[in-house]
DNA sequence: CTTGGAAAACCTACGCCGTAGTACGCTCTA
DNA sequence: TAGAGCGTACTACGGCGTAGGTTTTCCAAG
């Protein structure tokens, strides 16, 4: 579960990885314009100056296409948050940190993320006739393994008395809510430096610690706060 | 500007909001589940045991009625939040009560609220030819206006010296972006009384407001807290 | 260094199905 | 008797996946 190898190469007959990736970026491209349903297979093939074979050739279909745009996109994201998330420090400072770069590598690799972090379930569960393909559970295991790194984190620092008492996965949610919903209004071409990115960043990161927190005056503790 | 008609009726011969709403339900719930381009005109039909026929009676296309499906959400979350946001109180106790009923008129309208909050711009802008259709400019516009009432708000905040210095809209984001986050994981069907609801509306609606107040220490400030 | 052949890499059609939208007919009400 | 309120049947077309053919790479034998 040390987790890697994380591109499926079980689709064809080319293991090459290096078609593999060009492919690859062209369909997180056109999955995050598009969706899963409106993107077509002819226009990622376009993207490469291809055709549709070339795609066939390396894909058994649009769903393994998609699915592996997620393995690459959790895979990225695991292997930069989980070194500062299992390091030293405060979970103040781990949180922080894991937030920072959290937001770093959905700007990097906006197009992966931005498939990943939004449409996993509907296109795949809901589709009509959703034969049994393996590759989904894994994906849903790796998105798993992934929450897990901020609800350990989250978890260490209630116990500690750093952070507000709650449970780790209630925690978890406004938190990478508020990390994650830079894949809606996050624009690469508008902020395309790195200061740009990091002020972003930096943003981010510090709302989401002061939203885990503890006040010393005991506000927002769920206890008072009363309107509506 | 003061926004009334929250529906749009240009359409078709059929003024009539009564069997109007009943489409608009099950659009709602088709576009929930399936998404744009993955719901069907057939599916929406089948939903309210009719036919393409009723529905094409009372909508120009497929576009349009995922449109009205947009303005309804806006239209109800508009009304659920501004009067608290333009009412008495505190910056403070005026964005926790906005937050609450923010995240209770997404659960209490999941199908509208989770089409609205995911996917606006993919479809259409993006959708190969898109022709100018007035109504995307006017969903657009609500969404800046009701985007404004929380920025409004956190101005004063910060302004007041309660809430961190920062532009309002770069504190915006975190904000809905910890409340929207709901529409990716909450599952009706696992929390539906009152009671569960209500836990997780003051569980989101106390961090975003931990995450806007200003701490004593200065903690999380901007200026502090290196790693990664 | 050739040469042969096999596999990989890729392209060119084409079949086929699902679905948006239309044309038209029916029925009931005012 | 006109029109709102539907249903039925049909067309048009975009797009997934496939069945082959063509080119390139690679490698072992001569």
């Amino acid at each position: 579960m040390t987790s890697q190898d994380f591109t499926d190469t079980s689709g064809r007959p080319g293991t090459g990885s290096e078609g593999r990736a060009e492919i690859l970026d062209a369909a997180a491209q056109s999955f995050m314009e598009y969706g899963f349903n409106g993107a077509t297979i002819d226009d990622v093939a376009d993207r490469i100056r291809a055709t549709k074979g070339r795609v066939y050739h390396y894909y058994r279909s649009k769903i393994d296409l998609f699915l592996d745009v997620h393995l690459r996109a959790m895979g990225i994201m695991i292997e930069a948050v989980r070194p500062v998330a299992e390091g030293p420090g405060t979970p103040a400072e781990r949180l922080h940190a894991m937030a920072l770069r959290h937001a770093h590598a959905i700007m990097e690799n906006f197009a992966y993320q931005k498939v990943s972090i939004q449409g996993l379930e509907k296109p795949l569960i809901s589709s009509r006739g959703a034969r049994p393909n393996a590759m989904i559970e894994k994906v849903v295991a790796l998105r798993d393994e992934y929450e897990s790194l901020f609800a350990g984190v989250l978890e260490q620092g209630s116990a500690e008395g750093a952070f507000v008492e709650a449970p780790p996965r209630q925690l978890s949610k406004p938190v990478l809510g508020a990390l994650n919903w830079l894949t809606l209004w996050y624009r690469p071409e508008l902020s395309p430096t790195p200061e740009t990115r990091e002020a972003i960043a930096r943003n981010l990161a510090d709302f989401v610690l002061r939203g885990a927190l503890r006040r010393p005056d005991g506000k927002a503790d769920g206890k008072a706060g009363h309107a509506g």
